[in-house]
DNA sequence: ATTTATTGTAAGGCATGCCTTACAATTTGT
DNA sequence: ACAAATTGTAAGGCATGCCTTACAATAAAT
């Protein structure tokens, strides 16, 4: 059990990992500590874990840096909060913070089945502004 | 710190408390380990926490019976289960199945805002089951 | 009434994830 | 080159939540 199943504490330790890479930013640990919000000792024991999965590389005083396996993991994370952040805010009307907040704690237990059918939900409301429109009016009444 | 701020875990035992309660069936400690897949000894664990935080009133080898604000917690849990599976289920068009698997976890983290959200679009929805169609037709492309 | 089944729980463990303290190793700045 | 700042981490803790084992208390069945 030491490969798989990566907990949503991890996965969030990767997203923000991903984050940097995604913007050529160079990350050590210090910097994720501050990032996240949580101490040093933490992301300590936290980056060996997922040197042990083989999703991270790093030597101490380095950066960190994602493996192949490491981005493609990362990716799916970041991705499916986008969906639901843009869900939220496109089409439930959401404020970016609020929606944001909550897809950073869904983005870890929502299906996939589900985020699919939020994809096509939100690119139908794209397509169909006035829907919006009238959804809004009868929100009214 | 007793009273206040329930974990998601307490949250599914007073859930499934509060399902015996709308039923008018007698619940011991048992027969709610057994309905909840967990061993006695936790679920032992568990409800002298609810008494703690006085939600429910329980003594050994008597049935569990909710307080006043018991109810009122749990009320809250179980329509929050219920927006959100009526959400995925007739909005998002997922099986009972998994928009109830989603539920149970997302309903311990999610925003009311997104809720109440999530509950004007079901009407929506329900008032305009042409929208379904359009939408399905549009998938399919 | 007494055996049998059920129910409850104390004790001791495991895992996750976060903390502080305190010290070690490495960089950086001058 | 060396003091100062930064970075890393071991050790020891705390909380949550779940487990098994093993025994105690109660309820049910005959």
């Amino acid at each position: 059990m030491t490969e798989k199943n990566i907990s949503s504490g991890l996965e969030d330790y990767l997203e923000e990992i991903y984050i940097a890479y995604l913007n050529n930013n160079i990350l050590k640990g210090a910097e994720l500590a501050r990032k996240m919000n949580i101490s040093r000792a933490s992301v300590s024991e936290a980056l060996a874990k997922l040197v042990a999965k083989k999703l991270i590389t790093y030597n101490s005083y380095e950066p960190i840096s994602l493996t192949k396996q490491g981005i493609e993991e990362a990716k799916k994370v970041y991705d499916k909060h986008h969906i639901l952040k843009n869900f939220f805010e496109n089409v439930l009307e959401i404020s970016p913070d609020e929606a944001g907040e909550n897809a950073c704690k869904i983005e870890h237990i929502i299906s996939q089945n589900i985020l699919n059918k939020m994809i096509s939900l939100t690119k139908f409301y794209e397509n169909h502004p006035e829907l919006i429109q009238k959804y809004k009016e009868e929100q009214i009444k």
